[in-house]
RNA sequence: GCUCCCUUCGUCUAGUGGCCUAGGACGCUGGCCUCUCACGCCGGUAACAGGGGUUCGAAUCCCCUAGGGAGCGCCA
């Protein structure tokens, strides 16, 4: 039997990190089976429904690299089939009209509460014989005695009693079907084997069987992941830093880093950390993974990150990066090939924001030293070093890293400094800034012309009163 | 309130009755390396929620308590 798992989100919003591991988690089960991942859109919501949000969760998946074989699927576009099985139901008895008011209902629902007693509809309709009539929803016939036994694989053997079950409404007053009964449509038509979902939804997992079993269909295997939570333990929100995965794209993170993440996140194998696409699709089993919900740590998250843009082709990282240097405005075609500032910079970034900013020195037009500290670091440097080092630069053999470090250190010691002490002010002439790769990798990137050039100018600057 | 789920270092986790004086990772931290920033390397910190059982032996099995979470919708 072929395995068919379904990632099957809400269209209200972006796709966030536990959708995201959940659409993780059902697409390895399906590769590392050699099944089928399904796509599907939950949007009888039409009321919050948006094809925006449909647009955001596809690219979210893109940017991921969670495929899917079929899909996506639209359940607005399978209302003719809901209204079939609809009216299966009712003809066979497993489901019935109810013209219990809305108003009603809430009054019931306040005084169970009050009482002390889980809110549950109270059946009156159930054998009550109505028809069909413009308001009346339609609800399941719930068995009332029993047990439904859910093996899950996640949180082991869980036992509902039909008795606290109550009859849910499949259908509302102008027909359009409800979440629990198009699921439980869609699971039987796509042929889908295995529900890996949030652990939310444990609890409507007996009501979804009893309508399977209704159906004469057998239920898929079920497995409910756990939430994933903020930092600081609490439901995960906006104010816990960014939770959609376009935003961990923007902010420069890799799906690489996030899928990794995101993997390990309530799921391990021994002692590992770092797993490749193909290690995760043929070691993970959904069996493996922790019952319990999962606080986002996003230093972790950052390191991973880090990890995979130190250790991925730098043509790759470069790739990658250009947008976000475009985005700063900078012009590729002024500088050194980017491949190469990417291999000086892929143990110095985080994150392709950092990136992006940490290259761009090296495309800029020009600098500006505008800190006081930095300005000082020049002044107090002996002018005469400088000054011998942009000779040195101007008439070096060849600008390589070699004769530039060669350059900087005969120029040091015949000034009696260190190495140290004069690569700084160098670094900080050519860069504007105290911080790039070694002095020798910068210079040689920035290129002869506009590192002797830059020496000068900084030297013009920090010693007005003499003449260059 | 009722039903269901969960509980190992700050965080993610390993652990499935003896290999556990509880391992790894992130973080934090001491040191080394060093032209800045990083990388890297070596070391340290820190946990079985509590209480009862079962057993020769329990982080691992059972029960209770506490704490956290979810569901109880004509939302999904």
């Amino acid at each position: 039997m072929t395995i068919r798992t379904r990632f099957a989100p809400s269209p209200t919003g972006y796709l966030h990190i536990g959708g995201a591991r959940t659409a993780l988690y059902s697409w390895l089960f399906a590769r590392k089976h050699q099944g089928r991942f399904i796509l599907r859109i939950e949007d009888t919501d039409l009321e919050r429904s948006t094809p925006e949000s449909v647009d955001a969760i596809l690219e979210g998946m893109a940017f991921l690299g969670l495929d899917y074989d079929e899909g996506p699927f639209y359940q607005t576009a399978r209302f003719d089939r809901y209204r079939e099985v609809l009216s299966e139901f009712i003809a066979q008895g497993h489901a019935y009209y109810c013209t219990c008011t809305k108003a009603e209902l809430e009054e019931r629902r306040a005084a169970q509460i009050a009482r002390k007693e889980k809110p549950r509809y109270d059946r009156r309709c159930r054998d009550a014989g109505h028809g069909p009539s413009p308001q009346a929803v339609v609800r399941f016939k719930n068995p009332l005695e029993g047990t439904v036994v859910v093996d899950d694989a996640v949180k082991g053997r869980v036992v509902f009693r039909n008795d606290e079950l109550d009859d849910l409404v499949i259908a509302r007053g102008d027909g359009t079907p409800t979440y629990n009964f198009t699921v439980v449509v869609d699971d039987m038509d796509m042929g889908i084997t295995h529900v890996i979902r949030g652990d939310d939804h444990l609890n409507n997992t007996p009501r979804q069987i009893n309508m399977l079993r209704a159906l004469d269909a057998t239920p898929p295997a079920y497995a409910h992941i756990p939430m994933i939570l903020g930092e600081d333990g609490a439901r995960l929100s906006k104010r816990h830093g960014a939770v959609s995965v376009m935003q961990y794209r923007d902010e420069g993170y890799l799906p690489e880093a996030l899928i990794n993440y995101l993997v390990r996140l309530g799921w391990a194998h021994g002692d590992q950390e770092i797993f490749t696409r193909a290690e995760m699709t043929a070691l993970f089993d959904i069996k493996d993974v922790h019952a319990a919900a999962a606080a986002i740590n996003p230093k972790k998250l950052l390191w991973l990150n880090q990890h995979y843009i130190k250790t991925l082709p730098a043509a790759d990282i470069a790739k990658r990066l250009a947008p976000f240097l475009a985005a700063r405005g900078a012009d590729l075609t002024a500088g050194p090939a980017l491949v190469e500032v990417v291999t000086a910079l892929q143990e110095r970034a985080k994150t392709l924001v950092e990136m992006a900013e940490q290259a761009h020195i090296f495309y800029k037009p020009e600098t500006v030293i505008d800190d006081p500290k930095n300005q000082a670091i020049i002044a107090s440097t002996p002018r005469p070093a400088l000054a011998a080092l942009a000779e040195a630069f101007a008439t070096a053999p060849a600008w390589t890293r070699e004769a530039i470090h060669a350059a900087v250190e005969t120029a040091a010691t015949t000034h009696g400094l260190t190495f140290g002490k004069l690569a700084q002010p160098i670094r900080i002439a050519v860069t504007g800034t105290a911080v790039s790769p070694p002095i020798d990798i910068t210079c040689a990137l920035l290129g002869r012309e506009r590192c002797v050039l830059r020496l000068k100018s900084a030297i013009a600057l920090a010693f007005p009163e003499t003449r260059p």
